[in-house]
DNA sequence: CACAATCAGTTGTTGCGTCAACCAATGCGG
DNA sequence: CCGCATTGGTTGACGCAACAACTGATTGTG
């Protein structure tokens, strides 16, 4: 029964009840936005951003699940769900019969072509143009030093949805 | 068909990452260690806070709903499940029929100032320990300015999990 | 005072994520 | 070449959140 609990200053639970509030808030709105024009969830759609922009747009599932902080039997399920909707395809892998290769489909990326833009629409009006360049950058240092300990292989730091140079679609059609 | 849609610059794009990442993992990690010490979500954990930090220990329905961030039905269903373990009561509130006040028991603030060491802790080693003095006032601003759009009322701002001075439990029995 | 509209809360249904169990394939030690 | 642990993936059951529908109380309006 250690007393020596270190408690919250007041700027630190300021800053932890509004990263809280953040946190909470934030998904449902990406998802309330992806979903109302595209059907799709956030987690969704950044498994097929991640497709898209694999090597022959095709990832195994394993992978897959690493870099979208899914665990396998959620990838599983959603890509059932994804491949009803014939937006992506698994088959087999060649060189080891155990494993599964996922591949978004034409209709895959057109949906998250179609997508792509409200979503970006959605990260800047929500959050992006709301912060100095500066902050940005802030953003970024303060992100990476807490994930450096929830995320120390830095798993999702890869891809996950790139939309610097657009959403990766388009060409390799 | 507008094609004017703003990309991400590539540090907009990183930071974007790095903060879906967070909003991802954090909760996650929150929940894993209150379940695991406690046998409680972080949301009824926060619940938990907001009623002991009330007056009288004791909120209306549709108050806590807002503070916490839940819809109605989802807080009822929580409320419940509270009840059936004895850590709150709810009786129909007298000066208006139609609602319904909620308390928390003797147990009910055992149990958080039990794991509020704990929570607090966590709350540390994964974020707050990790940042300068300087990173958590630009966190409070950065999630401040986001917040004044997905949040507009501040409804979240308010209490939610008050540690500053302790759970403020301990007394007041 | 009657009646409509609204408010507070609960309940049932559906969908998604987690966990445990399972099957198939691989690889490794003998 | 035969066990046997490990890996890759799927499936089913359970728990929680969202949504819709519903009850009961209150307010507003004529």
């Amino acid at each position: 029964m250690s007393s020596d609990t270190r408690w919250l200053s007041t700027e630190e639970s300021a800053a932890w009840v509004r990263l809280i509030a953040l946190t909470e808030l934030l998904p449902n709105a990406l998802d309330a936005q992806l979903l109302r024009d595209a059907g799709l969830t956030h987690f969704e759609y950044g498994a097929l951003m991640a497709l898209a922009g694999a090597p022959e747009r095709t990832m195994r599932m394993t992978e897959l699940a690493s870099r979208t902080n899914a665990t396998l039997p959620r990838l599983s399920h959603v890509a059932r769900r994804l491949e009803e909707r014939g937006l992506i395809e698994r088959f087999p892998c060649p060189t080891d019969r155990r494993a599964t290769n996922a591949t978004i489909t034409e209709a895959g990326l057109d949906l998250i072509a179609h997508a792509a833009p409200g979503h970006v629409d959605t990260v800047r009006t929500n959050v992006l143009d709301l912060l100095t360049e500066e902050q940005i950058g802030q953003l970024y240092q303060i992100a990476g030093a807490v994930l450096a300990r929830l995320d120390p292989d830095e798993r999702l730091a890869a891809t996950s949805c790139q939309f610097s140079e657009g959403p990766a679609v388009a060409r390799a059609g």
